[in-house]
DNA sequence: GTCTATATAATGATAGAC
DNA sequence: GTCTATCATTATATAGAC
């Protein structure tokens, strides 16, 4: 037998024990936290807990590995529909293939928990929303935006915490949470109120905007007297 | 950052060492999450482990008291500021206060842990931006909306939740965080986006808004039509 | 009220038999 | 590779001395 998986995050060829080790410690970390022990994990996965760290020598190795996997299947994931619209919309599809049901979960826990791999994912979202916008720019179905990089930012924090706050306030009241019919009562709630922020603002008017602007503009220009000579050139957006 | 002041010159009349330990688990809690031990906040109180659970029982006891304190600060705050504008600003407005500052960092980790006092805030926060958003609709500064119930829960989930995940990364990047700055730096890094998005939405037209409403219609003419047949009316939610 | 000392349980990690 | 058994640590909670 040759099947030398020293390394991490070989998804196909799935029969292995340490494969299955860390499918269900993916599960159960997506079901429980990651304060589950590694005897649950264990249990789970159908062997012995001392089998466990001798395959990942630790719990963080374990942590580690379940982190790679997950990510290099969204990546993966990522590249068959790169055409998904809007931020975090891949996300939110992930949840809706009983598949990657216990993926979402664990990406859930993982922003919760806040170690590396939400942060992963979420500078690639902010990425992904960052050109995504650009097209709809391009196209004429989005706004142009005076500073394109921090809308996209400011997007992608919104839609995910909003998204993320929405299922661990459900977590907390029905465990365990569904998180497919999750996703569809999130869409569903929050389509009108978002649809109408996004097509009709909620200001009345841009006077809270054109304030904010004009403040800028001083500080800008008085910044600009500090550090440089006074050009004349005002640059006033539209 | 400490909330733990030594009773030497101490004026306020809450010195009891009860409230003592309670504030200093409130500290604990709010720089070490709650999975802090015992012994490190009875060391934070200067006080023996043991005398924790002589006056709270058990660690959940002082949770629970360190919760209703915490809320009840917020409620009798809330009512000295009540003309705080926009959704969650009470919060922000809260962190800028040295001596509130811990607070901040409890609810902070109370969201994140998913417990109940987040849960009792948000719920809070969503009443206020209610009426704050009807306040502003009546002066003509907020436009009206098809539901005003569902567009403050969804402004809540959103500027929480991006709070949240902001403070959350913030946390994972640099530890101890400062929240003070951590706040300034939100808003300034997102005040331009948030005021382009409410002050002129993201979509260019009302197409995607007037789709939405086209299908709502007919679902529910259709459900009209299927509910006013009255042969078995044991249900008559809508 | 406050402390020291301890009981009990669960954790991660390890050693050795097969 | 896999298991059983165990170590060492840490957690909460409790009992008893002062």
């Amino acid at each position: 037998m040759r099947l030398t998986n020293d390394d991490a995050g070989d998804s196909r060829s799935d029969l292995t024990t340490r494969a299955r080790i860390r499918d269900a410690a993916i599960a159960v970390f997506a079901e429980s936290g990651f304060t589950a022990g590694l005897r649950a994990i264990a249990a789970a996965a159908g062997v012995s807990p001392g089998l466990v760290n001798h395959h990942f020598g630790s719990k963080d190795g374990l942590r580690a590995e379940c982190d790679k996997y997950v990510l290099d299947v969204i990546r993966r994931r990522k590249a068959e529909a790169i055409a998904t619209p809007g931020p975090a919309q891949a996300m939110k599809d992930l949840a809706e293939i009983d598949e990657y049901a216990p993926l979402f979960a664990y990406i859930v826990r993982s922003f919760q928990a806040g170690d590396g791999l939400g942060e992963s994912l979420f500078e690639q979202m902010v990425q992904d929303a960052e050109q995504y916008l650009e097209m709809g720019v391009a196209s004429g179905q989005v706004r142009p935006s005076r500073d394109p990089a921090a809308r996209a930012r400011y997007l992608t924090l919104n839609n995910v915490g909003a998204m993320l706050l929405y299922m661990q306030m459900r977590m907390h009241r029905d465990t365990p949470i569904d998180y497919r019919e999750a996703i569809r009562d999130f869409a569903g709630d929050l389509a009108l109120p978002a649809l109408e922020l996004y097509s009709e603002g909620l200001f009345s008017d841009s006077s809270m905007l054109d304030a904010y602007l004009a403040t800028e503009d001083v500080a800008a220009q008085s910044e600009d007297a500090e550090t440089r000579q006074p050009d004349s050139t005002t640059e006033e957006q539209k």
